[in-house]
RNA sequence: GCGCCCGUAGCUCAACUGGAUAGAGUAUCGGGCUUCGAACCCGAGGGUUGCAGGUUCGAGUCCUGCCGGGCGCGCCA
C-alpha cells in the first residue's frame, strides 16, 4: 500500500490544463531508478531480479542529496556482487532529466539524487490550485472504515484520559480521509448495565436528601458533584414523586457482605420500591443529562462524531440475540456449569468465554459482539477501535468472536491509547471515576485551551505513556509548540495586512510566473519541506500516528520563521514580491491543512 | 506466575517503521530588534538509546535473557 499515493488533480481554478506534478517528487526519483534497474536487466547485466520493492527515502542529511535508495544494499547479497560496484552501475544508468542535477553512490552502496535547483517551482502553482486539498490523496481508495473512539461510559464527566482518545481519534479520522479512506466516527454508548444502574441509584439517593431523608451515601455509589445537579433538577421538575422513606428503604440493608454485593442489594431494593417505570425515568434523567454534558465537552474539543450507537436500542433490536442464535448455528457456543460458552480458544484467545451466564444474563461481552457484527453488517469494510490500554487484553476475545462467526479478524483494527498520568508539578492525581477526584476533560480546556490541550495530546504516539503536568501547561503555555506553529500562520496574515496598508496587493498568477526568482537557499528549503506534505499524511495515516503531522508542521513553522528572519518579503522589485507572497501562501496553506487535521486552529492574529 | 505496552539529553518527546555522524522543545549559558509581529532567530554545553548477548553490509528499531515502570489475566464493564 506505501508508495500508492497520487495527488488529487481536480483543482477547478483554471489551472488544470497545466502540467504541475504529475505524482510527488519522491515517485518520480523512484520512477527514475526503476528505469535504471529495469535497463541492467534488459541488457542482461542484472540477472534474475529479486523481487525487492524499490524504495526511495528522503535523506536526513543535504550532504546525501535529496532523495536516497538503498536498493542496491538491499539487492547485492542476494545476486553475490559488492553493493558499491551494484550502486555505482545503476547510478550511470539513471536516465538524465530536467529536474536531476546528479546521481552519487556513497557510503556503503547508498545511491543519491541530488535535485535541480528550480525543480520546486511547480509545488506553488499545485499548492494554490489544490488550497485545502493539498496533501490528499487516494490511496485509501475510498475503502469504508468505521472508527469508533472515546465510548466513554455516561455514568460521569469525561476526564483528561478520555480527551486522549478523542484528540486522537478524531485527528486520525481526519487524517484516514485526507489519505483516501471514507471515514464514519461512532460512539458506543454503554447506557444499560450495571454501571447505569449504580448512577440510576446514586442520583436518586441525593433526590431523597433533598426531600430530607436522612441516612448515609453508600461507600461504592458514584459520589462525584456532577449527581446533585441532576439530582436537584429532578427535584425541581418532579417535587416529591420519587420520594421513599429511607428507613424503609435501608431496613435488611446486607451489612456482613462486600460493598459490591451491598451495591446489588441497593440496586435491586431500589428497582422494586421505586416500581420499574420510576426507575427507568431516574435512569434516563440520568443519561440525558450525562450524554448531553458529553455531546457539548466534545463539540466544544471540536470533536464530532457522525453517529451514536446506543447499547440499549442494539438489544432492542434484536440483534444480540441473533448473534447468540448465530453462534450456537455455527457450533461455536457450549453449555457449560449452566452457562453458554464462546470457543474462542479455538480462535486465539487464551481460554473461552462467557456470553451468556447461568442466570440467564448475557455478560457485557454479547452485545459487543453483535456491535461489532453490525459494523461489518452495515457495510463497512474495516473496523477501527480506539480502546484504553487497559481493554489491551480483550482484543483476542473480540477477534476470536469475528473469526467465529465466519468474518475476517484482520478487517478490525484497535489501537490502544495508554492512559495520561496527570501532573500538578510534582504531585500525582490520583483519579477515580467513582470518588469523583478527577480532572474533567472540560476543567482541563478551560486552563490551558482548546488548541493546547489537542496539540498536547496528539504530539505524542498513543501507545506513549503521557505525563501530563498541569502546572507546566498552565504557568508556560506560550512555551507550547502549538503557539510556535500558531504563530508562524499569525505572521504570515500579518504579513498580507500589511501589504494593504501600503496599499500594494497580491497578484497570484504574477506569483505563479515568478517561481524562478525563489533561488535563496531558505525558500528552497521551504519548498522542498512543503513538498513532503502528502508523503507525511499518507505516511502518518497508514501508520495511524497523527503525531506525525504535528512534528511535520514543527519543521514548516521553523523553516517559515527563519526564512522570514533573513529576508524581506515586502521588496520593492514587484516581481520578487509577488513571488515571495506566493511562497508564503503556500507555507499558510499547509499549516491551515496540517492544523485543521489535528483540530487546531489557525489564527489570523495572536 | 503468565500475557500485552513502554524504557532515548536534567525534564517532555521525535527518529521517515532496518539506513549514513540519534534529533527537537524545555531548562542552563552567550549573542541578535531604527527594517513585513522578538510568542522569533543564531550559537554553546548536554547521550555507552535500562543492561547483556545474538541476527547482517548496517540495530534506538528485529530475536533471546535479565533489570525497572504501566496495564491486563471475572459468569464486572
Amino acid at each position: 500500500m506505501a508508495g500508492g499515493a497520487r495527488l488529487l488533480h481536480r483543482g477547478s481554478q483554471g489551472y488544470n490544463a497545466r502540467p504541475f506534478f504529475e505524482m510527488p517528487m519522491k515517485q518520480r526519483v523512484e520512477n527514475l531508478l526503476r528505469q535504471a534497474i529495469k535497463a541492467m536487466v534488459d541488457s542482461g547485466e542484472l540477472t534474475a531480479l529479486p523481487d525487492t520493492p524499490i524504495q526511495v527515502d528522503r535523506t536526513r542529511d543535504s550532504r546525501h542529496g535529496d532523495f536516497s535508495s538503498n536498493y542496491a544494499l538491499t539487492v547485492a547479497a542476494n545476486i553475490g556482487s559488492r553493493p558499491r560496484d551494484l550502486a555505482q552501475s545503476i547510478a550511470t544508468r539513471v536516465p538524465s532529466s530536467p529536474m536531476l542535477d546528479r546521481v552519487e553512490v556513497a557510503g556503503p552502496g547508498f545511491i543519491n539524487f541530488f535535485l535541480a535547483r528550480n525543480s520546486y517551482q511547480a509545488l506553488i502553482p499545485e499548492i494554490i490550485s489544490a488550497g485545502a486539498r493539498y496533501g490528499s490523496g487516494d490511496a485509501g481508495q475510498g475503502v469504508s472504515v468505521l472508527l469508533e473512539f472515546v465510548s466513554a461510559n455516561p455514568t460521569g464527566p469525561l476526564h483528561i484520559g478520555h480527551g486522549r482518545g478523542a484528540a486522537y481519534g478524531a485527528a486520525l479520522a481526519r487524517l484516514l480521509a485526507a489519505a483516501g479512506f471514507q471515514v464514519t466516527r461512532e460512539y458506543y454508548v454503554n447506557d444499560r448495565g450495571r454501571q447505569m444502574d449504580i448512577l440510576t441509584v446514586s442520583i436518586w439517593l441525593r433526590y431523597l436528601e433533598l426531600c430530607g431523608q436522612e441516612f448515609t451515601f453508600p461507600e461504592q455509589a458514584y459520589r462525584g458533584d456532577y449527581v446533585r445537579p441532576i439530582a436537584e433538577k429532578l427535584h425541581a421538575d418532579s417535587g416529591r414523586e420519587f420520594e421513599i422513606s429511607a428507613a424503609g428503604l435501608f431496613d435488611g440493608f446486607p451489612r456482613q457482605v462486600g460493598p459490591d454485593a451491598q451495591l446489588d442489594w441497593l440496586i435491586a431494593r431500589s428497582r422494586s420500591s421505586l416500581g420499574g417505570d420510576r426507575f427507568e425515568r431516574v435512569w434516563k434523567a440520568g443519561l440525558d443529562d450525562i450524554l448531553g454534558d458529553i455531546r457539548d465537552d466534545l463539540r466544544e474539543f471540536g470533536v464530532e462524531f457522525d453517529n451514536w450507537y446506543s447499547e440499549k436500542g442494539l438489544i432492542a433490536s434484536g440483534r444480540v440475540d441473533d448473534c447468540i442464535r448465530k453462534l450456537k448455528e455455527s457450533g461455536h457456543l457450549y453449555e457449560k456449569d449452566g452457562a453458554l460458552w464462546l470457543q474462542s480458544s479455538r480462535f486465539g484467545d487464551e481460554k473461552d468465554r462467557v456470553v451468556v451466564r447461568e442466570n440467564g444474563q448475557t455478560t457485557y461481552f454479547a452485545p459487543d459482539i453483535a456491535y461489532h457484527l453490525d459494523k461489518f453488517d452495515r457495510g463497512f469494510q474495516r473496523a477501527i477501535n480506539i480502546w484504553g490500554a487497559d481493554h489491551h487484553g480483550y482484543i483476542p476475545r473480540m477477534k476470536a468472536a469475528l473469526e467465529a462467526l465466519g468474518r475476517d479478524p484482520e478487517a478490525l483494527t484497535v489501537l490502544l491509547v495508554q492512559f495520561a498520568t496527570l501532573y500538578r508539578g510534582r504531585q500525582k492525581v490520583q483519579m477515580s471515576t467513582r470518588s469523583g477526584e478527577f480532572v474533567t476533560l472540560r476543567e482541563l480546556r478551560e486552563e490551558v485551551g482548546n488548541d493546547a490541550a489537542r496539540f498536547f495530546y496528539v504530539t505524542r504516539k498513543s501507545e506513549q505513556h503521557l505525563d501530563f503536568d498541569l502546572e507546566l501547561a498552565k504557568s508556560r503555555s506560550n512555551e507550547n509548540p502549538v503557539y510556535y506553529i500558531q504563530y508562524a500562520h499569525a505572521r504570515i496574515c500579518s504579513v498580507f495586512a500589511q501589504l494593504r496598508e501600503r496599499g500594494l496587493d497580491y497578484d497570484p498568477d504574477g506569483a505563479m510566473q515568478n517561481t524562478h526568482r525563489l533561488e535563496e537557499p531558505r525558500e528552497q528549503a521551504l519548498l522542498a519541506t512543503l513538498s513532503r506534505y502528502p508523503e507525511v499524511i499518507l505516511a502518518a495515516a497508514l501508520a495511524y500516528e497523527p503525531h506525525q503531522i504535528g512534528f511535520y508542521l514543527r519543521e514548516v513553522a521553523n523553516d517559515f520563521h527563519v526564512y522570514y528572519n533573513a529576508h524581506q518579503i515586502l521588496v520593492e522589485d514587484g516581481a520578487l514580491r509577488n513571488a515571495r507572497l506566493g511562497l508564503i501562501v503556500c507555507v499558510r496553506q499547509v499549516l491551515q491543512n496540517g492544523l485543521g487535521i489535528l483540530g487546531v486552529t489557525a489564527p489570523v492574529e495572536m
